[in-house]
DNA sequence: CTGTATCCAGTTGGATACTG
DNA sequence: CAGTATCCAACTGGATACAG
């Protein structure tokens, strides 16, 4: 609290960890495994229409990498796979939250001059 | 509030907001004009080491197209312009003080089992 | 001073096929 | 089921040159 931060040093900072962000699929993958919901890898393919196997293993990787996203692989065959939140994943909620705020403020400001 | 998402549309409502802060440099230029701070052209150039001006004007260009940034323009020779916040630009701060929060979180929470 | 135009390399993401 | 491998098109951003 009370944290000063230079533009450069905020903007590093922020801009660190929208990078963990970016992508095109993470942050809709993040929602489906929200409030510790477990999801197995087909469970996202269908919840997420229009991901290739090819993103979603990727984004995923990426994901676990960064130590947002748990994956606990059970040994058997099929083989089977379910992906949940750690709990720093958990704890973006805020800042998400934050961000919709923002979002909904879009039409009551004022945006010109 | 107590405003309930959906995964689906809560993760495209944050999504939405990503797109528009997105590119390698629009969350530093946005930094260096917080405060209701005034910046030109020029002064930005000085301040981001390493930007280019293509990209520098791009940025601003899809940052006032958004109603993030104003821009104005002193009719006269040679030109000057100026660069600031609207309202709504300034409204942006609590979501990235969010971020850096959940930044400074990755040392403290697991992000294992 | 404040840009725009052009070219070019690197990266991203989609489609498809294949594997343990 | 849960991926990996490959090819390819589109987009992104940097360097440079030019303009009002």
């Amino acid at each position: 609290m009370g944290k000063v931060y230079t533009p450069a040093t905020a903007a590093t900072g922020v801009e660190e960890v929208f990078k963990l962000l970016e992508g095109r699929w993470k942050l809709v993958i993040l929602f489906h495994l929200f409030d510790g919901k477990l999801q197995r890898f087909s469970d996202l393919e269908k919840l997420i229409p229009g991901i290739s196997q090819k993103m979603l293993a990727q984004q995923l990787r990426q994901l676990e990498a960064d130590g947002i996203v748990a994956r606990k692989l059970y040994p058997q065959v099929p083989p089977k796979v379910e992906y949940r939140l750690t709990d720093w994943g958990q704890a973006i909620c805020p800042a998400l939250d934050a961000l919709l705020k923002w979002a909904e403020q879009r039409d009551e400001l004022p945006k010109a001059d």
